[in-house]
DNA sequence: TTTGTGGCCGTTAGCGGTAACATAGCAAAA
DNA sequence: TTTTGCTATGTTACCGCTAACGGCCACAAA
């Protein structure tokens, strides 16, 4: 542990200590540092002379304070080892990056009490907006939002009444549209298999709009799994497996989520059984591993990336409309039908 | 947009109004908060039911200035997407979990100068600690970790000389291992695939590390591949392609990660390549993905957890010995052979 | 009665900045 | 010369909360 480099060890410094170094009081110190305000040329070399030379980093916590603003904006997502919300979260800095706004997230593990306590940690940092996945919450987040004085936007689903504003897609329709491409196809055996959702809201929406679409023809799912947990490639290999062994006439497999998808893919292809012909499948999500599988799995782009941008516009205020909430953006995902759906 | 359910439905609350609502003065109403000093049961009753009815939140901002505590850490990593800082991410959440302490995440793209504005940025919060992946920053950076006053972690890696602690493995250790298991193997025509690595210090020291017992041995790369951006299985496909056409007489093949390491696994089973006899192949992380692949790629765990865990055990003091900074600590990656290095 | 003693609560003085306003200095306009 | 109008800088009053300390009261011990 190398001693510190600069003068005066201890005590972290403020723009007094700047203010000192080079002659002029602190609020010419700050407007320097700000870049706001007339300060003459000179003046202004002599300040960030100083501050460079003392190493000089700003308070953030006093400025926000003092200025009532926070250059924070929230964002609250149920994982990160999803594969779903880096997308997200890059659509989001995309756009951020040149507002001045920095992203701040925080991770809820799908548990609401965990959304509740995380929605309360961020608003106690008086965050300029919030962008938070999911129109499902506890009544006390509700409030919260509702009272945050901020722009608040909900990501990822619209199926619901947001509590201000909401970009996503509607997931029961994302569901309904791959069915009716399944059936369209001609299969009629179909299983469905995803993760165990007791809250993962939007999974449920994509199963009930699939659902529908075989009630409309006097169908229903042939089958189901669920999991939790484990590496998603195996368990859609192991899902799979007990599928086809417990209902060996179903003809089509259609997986909550790509990864999983993926996995019954590979096991598929393993056993050589004929994909597309013998049994179709679909994911959903288009993540870009699915690129380099053996055969592109059938799936649906949920239009993350745009999620993510649009959110970031909405909550900086850089909307082209001057719409100022209460807006609702409703995306289309398209169908990419890979290899793993015969066609009709 | 339904208006506030609560009063006041523009100006944000204050302690006052929680102390004027109950009776009491703010200092009290502060301590009820805080659960900090003696406040008899009925006040406290009292408080915590208006702050509850007036929906108040807590202004971490100037309770932080007040108290000169505050309860985050900033962690800098280079990329998200990458599925290794996920896991890491979770380890340091684990531990701060129950230390009143919050992560807060930025990303630099594997930029130093990205890197130098993050924790610019990081700093004028004035956390409590900072952990960030990697030992290598631009100099400015390296002063400001040193006048930061609070603990540093640098993470992942321990080829070099920390600011204050440290916490990973030997990266180019990584790589001799890795050499030596293949030589021992008996392979002899090696390949190295990998990123673009400008800035990838680490995948770096362990292709230097690879190259050594090579050297010792006499031999050197049959040839190397580099790539950047894009899916990772994907140009693991094409890389290994284009490696096996232009240098067919290669054994081995070694992957500066899983996944490309996966696209090529499933490549070569693809094309009907005898794994391990023809070619071996080897890659470095050990995630979970490679749980469903057909066939186990040989890996090395990079001990993510243990060094999540460890460095938020450094920076919020709960190291078992006193240990106040400085710290190193080496963890050992294991080999998990997996079913592509056929055994001597 | 006096003197602790401890529980409960209020007062005061900042924390390190910034908004808003005041002011000094000086050149151009009257 | 006086007035006006800038520009460059300083002063003051907070922002919302908490540390530190002080006061008051009830009750026990001396």
């Amino acid at each position: 542990m190398a001693k510190p480099p600069h003068p005066d060890p201890r005590r972290t410094l403020t723009l007094r200590d700047v203010s000192e170094a080079s002659g002029v009081s602190e609020m010419t110190v700050s407007r320097v540092l700000r870049n706001r305000g007339d300060v003459s040329e000179t003046t202004r070399e002599r300040v960030l002379e100083a501050a460079r030379r003392l190493g000089y980093v700003p308070n953030k916590i006093a400025g926000a304070l003092a200025s009532q603003r926070v250059n924070l904006v929230g964002v609250i997502i149920p994982s990160l080892s999803n594969m779903v919300f880096p997308e997200v979260m890059t659509g989001i800095s995309d756009v951020l990056e040149d507002t001045g706004l920095q992203p701040v997230v925080g991770v809820t593990n799908y548990l609401p009490e965990r959304e509740e306590t995380v929605i309360y940690e961020m608003l106690s940092w008086r965050p300029s907006g919030l962008i938070l996945a999911g129109l499902e919450h506890s009544e006390a987040s509700q409030a919260m939002l509702a009272q945050a004085g901020v722009p608040v936007v909900e990501i990822m689903d619209i199926d619901g009444t947001p509590v201000d504003s909401a970009v996503g897609i509607s997931h029961r329709r994302a569901g309904r549209k791959m069915a009716e491409a399944i059936m369209a196809a001609g299969y009629r055996r179909i299983a469905f298999l995803g993760t165990q959702m007791p809250n993962d809201h939007r999974a449920k929406k994509r199963l009930a709009g699939f659902e529908e679409v075989l009630a409309r023809e006097g169908l229903q799912l042939a089958d189901r799994e669920f999991y939790s947990g484990g590496s998603a490639l195996l368990k859609g290999r192991e899902m799979t497996a007990a599928v086809l062994k417990r209902t060996p006439d179903v003809d089509f497999l259609y997986y909550s989520n790509d990864m999983i998808g993926a996995g019954g893919l590979l096991y598929c292809l393993d056993q050589g059984i004929d994909v597309p012909g013998r049994v179709g499948l679909a994911g959903f999500n288009g993540v870009e591993l699915l690129d380099g599988l053996p055969r592109r799995l059938a799936t649906m782009d949920a239009c993350r990336l745009d999620i993510g941008r649009l959110s970031a516009e909405i909550v900086s205020g850089k909307r082209p409309n001057g719409i100022i909430g209460g807006e609702i953006i409703e995306l289309s995902p398209t169908l990419q039908p890979g290899d793993t759906i015969r066609s009709a």
